[in-house]
RNA sequence: GGGCCUGUGGGUUAGUCUGGUCUAUGCUUGUUGCUUUGGGAGCAAUAGACCCUGGUUCAAAUCCAGGCAGGCCCA
């Protein structure tokens, strides 16, 4: 055979693959490749266009900003639940005015060290706040401005600055506030779609308390509400309160949610920290209290991001596109119309049923584009609508029509009571997509290895996995956690809010504990 | 922070090594018409590209330099 022969077959071949049915015929990379998968399918299902000329900076399709919307509303009605109100703070920070952090964070550092023994410190040199990361604002117009500006990396620096006029009496306390806005951070590393990004589309809410127990009590709510939300989302987590060494600066503890990804990476899609009154010193945040003493508030934060949508579509999507919640998909059932020319009936009776389900507090996306029915599914499966319900003449005549689930199964079913057939099938659909993350994070999960040897000369049992999340127990200082890391590779998160039911031996110093720790390589 | 790679219509891809045959290939997509509609139909017509700047050369998509943009790996 000849090499154009060859070459002749191998088409021929992947012809045949390609006309096969069931294959994705996008292109879309198998999902076992999910370095590669994810990328692409945050174009082809249409949430982002990538190809806007700055590093990190995506165009929000229609799309994928609806998607992020509903998440923003599981977010803003939590905040409503919990009696907290939304402002919007501006986008320019006075340079100024990070000179204050920068004094604070040292402070604490110092602190820190003054009160530790230095062989337990980790040896980096920490870079106060994020003067690294900020983009200045250095010119207005062609002159060049007295104070220069910079975007807000996270709003801490012109909230508190205006909490200190807010707040003068007990009686403001607890002031409950939060905002959905853009914040800016200068990154040097490789940027990923809603994964790491320089322009972050950043939900923070930010709370100033009397003392430290009602903002320790704040704290437990933030959890709940990072619980409820992520429940939502049908994303299972992993929440550990972050090593010393990796708490938001000025902060007295950070806790944070981190989810799974399919590569074994894990997300970090929630954090709130709690200040005690270290940030309200450093910005004069005070207040009088009923006996006429000054005092200082104790705040905390919570944060969230477009993080949630890209551990939505890792988590849940698969080789035929993403698989989206019920709670947020911009269409929760697809109406397609079919063989509308054979049957004058069937459209009318299509706008009929949108409007049923549309009163049943349904989002509804008739598709009466004049393609083939399997274009439509293809189309609604890369874009993870979660129902695509089926109408034709048949139908028309026997009462009923064939509803397609994006989690598989196809079925006729009544056309009387739609509505609550509808909705129990979402249902059941989050819940699937609640079995099938929970099945991907156990299986990512594993004990380390035990280790053996000496100080210095440390080596594990057996061999590490690569894309394994593992779980120990560790009780060590710091420098024995560094010790940890090095011989791993991967990143400590930190004490786990479920701790080990009985003690276990610490994988570095062996002294018994309790405490549950995972160590994973973190987007 | 360190290293490696890449840039061709909207997407994807051939051509680049070895400069001329490139008036730039295929698929896909877009548009128009016919036709078709219970899982990616078909036919016809049509539209659309060598990242930017400079250099080498008789001649540059192809070689060189810089810029911009993108990707991968390691710490």
């Amino acid at each position: 055979m000849s090499t154009c022969e060859a070459i002749i077959e191998e088409i021929g071949v992947w012809g045949v693959i390609m006309a096969s049915p069931g294959k994705a015929k996008r292109g879309i990379p198998s999902k076992s490749d999910f370095n590669s998968w994810y990328p692409a399918i945050v174009e082809i299902a249409d949430l982002v266009d990538k190809r806007y000329p700055i590093k990190g900076m995506d165009v929000w399709k229609p799309y994928g900003l609806t998607t992020m919307t509903l998440i923003d509303d599981l977010a803003r009605s939590e905040m409503a639940r919990t009696g907290h109100q939304e402002y919007n703070f501006p986008l320019l920070v006075p340079g100024d005015l990070l000179e204050k952090e920068n004094r604070l964070v040292s402070r604490l550092k110092a602190a820190r060290e003054a009160g530790v023994d230095p062989s337990e410190l980790r040896m980096e040199d920490e870079v106060p706040g994020f003067e690294k990361e900020v983009y200045w604002v250095t010119h207005g117009g062609a002159s060049e401005l007295e104070v220069p500006m910079f975007l807000r990396p996270t709003s801490e620096t012109p909230m508190y600055t205006m909490f200190s006029l807010w707040v003068r009496s007990h009686a403001d306390l607890p002031l409950k506030t939060f905002q959905i806005v853009n914040t800016f951070r200068y990154e040097t590393k490789q940027t990923r779609s809603f994964i790491r990004v320089r322009e972050i589309h950043f939900f923070e809410a930010h709370t100033a308390h009397a003392d430290e127990a009602d903002a320790s009590r704040q704290i437990e709510e933030d959890a709940d509400m990072v619980q409820r939300i992520l429940h939502d989302l049908c994303l299972p987590s992993i929440v550990s309160q972050r090593p010393v060494w990796d708490t938001f600066p000025g902060a007295w503890f950070t806790k944070a949610a981190d989810v799974v990804m399919p590569n074994g990476r894990t997300l970090q899609v929630a954090t709130y920290h709690h200040y005690r009154d270290q940030w309200a010193g450093a910005f004069d945040l005070s207040y009088e209290d009923s006996d006429g003493q000054t005092k200082l508030c104790h705040q905390t934060t919570f944060g969230m991001s477009e993080r949630l949508l890209g551990a939505v579509v890792g988590v849940h999507g698969d080789d035929n596109g993403l698989i989206l919640p019920p709670s947020v998909a911009p269409y929760q059932v697809i109406l397609m119309p079919i063989a509308v020319h054979a049957d004058k009936g069937v459209l009318p009776a299509v706008n009929e049923l949108a409007d049923i389900l549309t009163s049943a507090g349904l989002r509804v996306k008739i598709d009466d584009r004049d393609v083939r029915p399997g274009v439509k599914h293809y189309d609604w499966e890369i874009k993870g609508a979660p129902i695509r319900l089926e109408l034709g003449p048949r139908d028309l005549s026997e009462g009923k029509c064939v509803i397609s689930l994006r989690t598989g199964g196809k079925e006729e079913v009544p056309l009387d009571g739609i509505s609550s057939t509808i909705s129990g099938a979402l249902n059941s659909l989050a819940d699937e997509l609640r079995a099938r993350a929970n099945t991907t994070l156990v299986d990512r999960i594993r004990p380390l290895p035990s280790i053996e040897g000496i100080e210095g000369n440390f080596e594990f049992t057996e061999q590490l996995e690569v894309g394994i999340v593992y779980e120990l127990a560790f009780d060590g200082s710091d420098s024995d956690a560094e010790v940890l890391e090095k011989l791993t590779g991967l990143t400590l998160l930190g004490d786990c809010d479920k701790s080990f039911d009985e003690p276990r031996p610490c994988a570095i110093t062996g002294k018994l504990t309790q405490r549950r720790q995972h160590v994973a390589r973190m987007y």
